[in-house]
DNA sequence: ATAATAATGGATATTTTTGTCTTTTTTTTA
DNA sequence: TAAAAAAAAGACAAAAATATCCATTATTAT
């Protein structure tokens, strides 16, 4: 469904997310064995998180990751998504064609459209504060 | 979504079928150049869907490839999609966790598990032959 | 039997995704 | 001001997915 580097990213930004909550910011290390992860692989996709002002990052000791409170009260599943893999799951061809297309339909148009909005509508409407909450209280995890 | 493979199998087996139900067999390249595919990849895909009896080759002048009308009558996306894509669409975890657990549940689970069960009804519940008529009337299309 | 046709099978190549390693830059504390 | 800590950046490596090539096998028609 999503590419490593999407799993990955959300992860790490429902696992920053619930640190910065506590006003913790993480280091890399932290964000990688937390929900494991290689860790140079999330460095990268932090940064591409960072570079799209999803993530904050502070260089030097006292430095790390975190999601300002303004950012975090408004992101949501989609905004990651979007970011790292694209609109393909949103407006893509169920079939690779070029184009999703009304008018020149393939067959499974009729039948892709409607899920493709559902994921679209549930990722659109996911707030990673939301994910958090349940994360916090023990009720779901990021590793195993 | 689906991996490439499995978009040029489906495409494939669609193509097939409608010649299927008009008793023509059809050659790779006429597979290939219909869906819009690299012939030699298709090949491929092909032999992996008549290996496991979701297509019929025949070798020889007159031979191609067709789908039976017994096995045609039954086949659903979800056999394609199965066979190619592995059921990872139908159990995996959104966040790649190693299985999907409703006892140990990763953030996303109980939204993305809704979303999950409705694509795999929707791949369960769709035959080929429904996708062919449509095609067949030119209401949808396999290129562009 | 022979030639032609069409799929099969195996090896190889390319591209994309995933993952690693090393050096540089920034920041903080001593 | 020097040392330590942490992320940034860039080069590189491995694995997986996608794609191509070529020789072989089976079938048909002549
Ligand atoms: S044209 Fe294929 S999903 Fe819309
Ligand atoms: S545990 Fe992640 S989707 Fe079920």
């Amino acid at each position: 469904m999503f590419s490593k580097a999407c799993e990955y990213g959300i992860k790490a930004c429902i696992f920053i997310a619930e640190q910065s909550v506590n006003n913790r910011r993480v280091s890399l290390k932290e964000v990688a064995s937390s929900i494991d992860s290689p860790e140079a692989y999330t460095s990268k996709i932090l940064q591409h998180l960072c570079q799209n002002n999803i993530v904050r990052s502070d260089k030097g000791p006292l430095g790390g990751f975190s999601i300002p409170a303004p950012i975090l009260s408004h992101l949501r599943l989609s905004n990651i998504v979007y970011l790292i893999d694209g609109d393909d799951i949103y407006k893509g061809c169920g079939l690779g064609l070029k184009r999703c297309n009304e008018k020149l339909p393939c067959p499974v148009h009729n039948k892709f459209k409607v899920i493709r909005s559902e994921l679209k509508e549930m990722l659109e409407s996911t707030t990673i504060l939301s994910l958090v909450d349940k994360l916090h209280n023990g009720l779901t995890f990021l590793k195993r």
